[in-house]
DNA sequence: TGACTTCTCAGACATGCTGTCTTATGGTTC
DNA sequence: GAACCATAAGACAGCATGTCTGAGAAGTCA
């Protein structure tokens, strides 16, 4: 529900990027992860990092045991979404076409790239057809 | 040729904006476009917004007179183009792809968006096509 | 029980970015 | 020369960010 209003900031998306590949785990798990050579501050950057997200709504704390478990509470494409409405909200009156329209001139499309976009529209027409009859 | 390296914040975005529109001016107009209410202060303001931009390679200075004259030598699509690279290279590894089809699945394409991007596509066809024969 | 360890929690801190403003200085114009 | 307008340099406060310290609670184990 809680979607991030602020922007999560590198570090913040370093500790997302952890919870996204190993889901729910306590701070310690984390800060390894992030922080292999340990240490009482790398850990307590961590939990700090952690708090900022819980309080952006990016991450969800269990309290029900002493040791306390986060989870990621949105994903990668949750994050996406909401930087590209960011860059359509300031560069483009909040209209997301413009984007799209960027993205598929940018010729950095492959064949594969074109294949899967011709797919998409194909399903969307089919879904709006389908809403009609 | 200069490509901003760092991000152009709010406050310079407005200034870009003014020379976008109105072309090539000197820092009065645009301190006029953007705060009509004027005062010594708001222009230096305007100066230092200036400033930056300049250093970030966003506006060019013709010194040639007495009156400095500011253009803007990156576009808004540019613009856009430089922050869809920036949330791929965060959340994407770097590839566009992911962006695409996220827009795409968004479902928030109207049906004329869908025609513009089959137009886009089937262009890019022909092109790859052509260039195959 | 008491020493140890490992948490949570609250907050301090340096740094850098942003937007704003002041002041100094020099050229133009009348 | 006085008034005006420009450039130029830099001061400033506020905020975000990443990092770290210290206090105290809670669990572990001899």
């Amino acid at each position: 529900m809680a979607r991030p209003t602020q922007d999560v900031t590198e570090a913040e998306l370093a500790v997302l990027g952890v919870l996204w590949d190993l889901g729910p785990c306590p701070i310690r798990r984390i800060s390894d992860a992030i922080y292999p050579e340990g240490g009482t501050s790398r850990y307590a950057t961590v939990q700090k990092l952690l708090e900022r997200l819980e309080a952006k709504g990016c991450v969800a704390r269990d309290r029900s045991e002493s040791v306390h478990r986060f989870s990621a509470s949105i994903d990668r494409g949750d994050l996406i979404g909401k930087r590209l409405q960011d860059v359509a909200e300031t560069l483009c009156g909040g209209s997301l076409t413009p984007l799209l329209t960027h993205l598929v001139e940018a010729r950095s499309l492959t064949p594969s790239d074109r294949r899967t976009l011709r797919g998409l529209i194909e399903k969307l027409d089919r879904d709006t057809q389908r809403r009609k009859a």
